[in-house]
DNA sequence: ATGGTTGACTTTCAA
């Protein structure tokens, strides 16, 4: 099954750009971030109607995720465990069955800008939440993906100019320690696995302003996390960069990894 | 140095 992760920067902007990469990728699941919509008002027909299973996680204006899926889904959970005063809606989790079952975790870890302030706390604080999590999930020793945009750029060459990033919140010490220390549980990078010593890129993100993408000047942040049962199911990983170029884009790009379930 | 862009939602914030 292939499986994605796609910060689409608001669906009604991008339900367009949306369908028309869904019908080009193969994608039997799908997580979403920042759909910038409450349940009620996600398109849920107009992507049912193209045999897609819809669960959202919506809030009003800012953040929100969701699935998509062909295939079935079970046991969906919505918010991330650790605080239940946490009112944004970042976090989806469900087992998508098709020959294995496989626990997916999509994820909107906090921009947590501008750095320091209350809302880089509060994004490290996720971060710890996620950690505790992350924990359980690899505990149970099943395959799990978990992926989304982690806005973590986990090091300088993830990164057209890394010195551009230095005093941000997506580039900032205990950011990137934070992201390995939940990596380090025994969790695989999918998009590090085809060029593990590559020494630029590829990149996930490329801002509006300034003319980034024209410039290549982008980051990756958008990742995908293996279980150790996952990572050896893995067949193949990818970066729609194309998406970028057309139409009405988000300033993310789809990521994904096709496994053996 | 500044400004540069987009989306949701109202006047400004978040990214």
């Amino acid at each position: 099954m292939k499986i994605a992760s796609f910060n689409i920067n608001g669906v009604k902007a991008r339900i367009e750009a949306l369908t028309a990469w869904l019908s080009e990728s193969d994608a039997d699941l799908v997580v979403l971030q920042e759909i910038k919509s409450v349940d009620e008002g996600f398109p849920r027909s107009h992507f049912e109607d193209l045999g897609w299973t819809v669960e959202t996680h919506g809030q009003k204006g800012f953040n929100g995720v969701a699935i998509l899926s062909k295939l079935p889904l079970e046991d969906v959970t919505r918010g991330l465990p650790g605080d239940d005063g946490d009112e944004q809606a970042r976090y989806i989790e469900a087992t998508v069955i098709g020959a294995r079952a496989v626990r997916i975790a999509g994820l909107y870890l906090p921009n947590g800008n501008p750095a320091p302030g209350p809302k880089y706390d509060y994004k490290l604080a996720w971060m710890a939440r996620l950690r505790a999590r992350a924990a359980e999930l690899l505990a149970a020793e099943i395959p799990v993906v978990m992926l989304g945009d982690y806005n973590v750029i986990p090091e300088a060459r993830d990164a057209a100019r890394p010195e551009l990033w230095v005093d941000d919140a997506l580039f900032r010490p205990e950011s990137r320690a934070a992201l390995r220390r939940i990596a380090h549980q025994g969790w695989s990078d999918a998009l590090r696995l085809a060029d593990p010593f590559g020494t630029r890129g590829p990149f996930t993100f490329w801002d509006y302003q300034a003319g980034a993408w024209q410039k290549d000047n982008g980051i990756r942040i958008d990742h995908l996390l293996l279980s150790p049962e996952a990572s050896d199911l893995v067949e193949e990983t990818g970066i729609d960069r194309q998406a970028r170029a057309g139409d009405k884009p988000s300033d993310h790009v789809p990521v994904w990894v096709r496994l053996a379930a």
